[in-house]
DNA sequence: TCATTCCTAGACTGGTCGGTCTGTAAACCT
DNA sequence: AGGTTTACAGACCGACCAGTCTAGGAATGA
């Protein structure tokens, strides 16, 4: 039989991160993502010794691989806090978005302690960036304003499938930065 | 022998409040609740028809008792969207706070449509409550603004534990009402 | 050519799921 | 007292879950 032309590693990751995301990790059996991938059982038990830990490498792809598309828009995006407006937008005009699969996990309610603490880095890391885009000398606090004004527009995005959110998101954003 | 001081259909909604939200209606199964409720299989399915039932049923409950302590909160809070923040308050301090049940079932995924509807719904009241606090001649694009932050704030909340989160929400929702 | 490595196919285990069924005991209403 | 309602306990069903095991096929490299 001809070999598949990616390694049986890739597609079970590539089974797992669409699955896992649009169905939530608990509501996803294994058999679903090994008939996806094509992959045999035992290889998925190899390669990642048990469902959990196939979610921790799902969790893992998936903040590296947003994390990369948001830095990439993040170069073309308007400066300033505004900026990440413009580099959110692309995320919620995704055909198959289903919010953050970072808060979904946390919201699923029975995760493994390792996927929460998965989430919760995610949230950190963005932080981090977040603060990288406030001006020098401005409060601690506004990027905790920011973050809030993001995760809402997350959920607001995810809830009402409203893609008028964003428009919302960016005059929150802009009126940050020139505080009274 | 003697009856439970409480009907047993209400003892079903108690505990099935107390588990859909601590652990997620998809995560419980349905004879952790009987036990904890002290009530036969048999009476659930009388009373409520299936589990989809129960988490109905549960999801009215909590929309109604919400949106109650919401009101009595909002009553004793500062006048205009600033006394929202006084009302989530007390909710964050909850010592089983673990966000909002509807975000979480709509994050669960997979969850039935009928539930997905109730959330929508919970959120559709919840901007008529915020929109009844904006002044009279606000742009209808207010609530909406408010509600981003009031989302955003129970997300951060849940994810991070930190309690300072109300503190960023009041400063946010002060800045709202007057625009530049 | 032969052994090693990676993978596949599919049967199998023990446990849990939502849901059904039987039978019985207690309380309530004439 | 007798019939009805309500809820009890618990066995039971088929489906699905994560995870294990066996056996063998296909490519690689010495």
């Amino acid at each position: 039989m001809a070999r598949p032309p990616t390694d049986a590693r890739d597609r079970l990751l590539v089974a797992a991160a669409r699955l896992f995301y649009a169905q939530g990790i608990a509501a996803t059996g294994i058999d679903e993502v090994l008939r996806e991938a094509g992959v045999a059982k035992m290889t998925l038990y190899h390669h990642f010794g048990s469902k959990e830990g196939l979610a921790v490498a799902f969790l893992e792809w998936r903040h590296n691989a947003w994390m990369t598309r948001f830095h990439a828009h993040l170069e073309q995006a308007a400066p300033g806090l505004v900026g990440l407006a413009d580099a959110l937008e692309p995320w919620f005009r995704d055909g198959d978005f289903r919010g953050c699969a970072f808060i979904n996990t946390v919201c699923e309610g029975r995760s493994a302690p390792v996927l929460v603490e998965a989430a919760r880095r995610h949230k950190e890391d963005l932080r981090m960036v977040v603060q990288g885009r406030c001006p020098p000398r401005a409060a601690s606090g506004l990027a905790d304003e920011a973050l809030i004004i993001i995760e809402g527009a997350i959920i607001r995005r995810q809830m009402t499938g409203d893609p008028e959110v964003i428009a919302v998101v960016r005059r929150l954003l802009g009126r940050l930065v020139v505080p009274s």
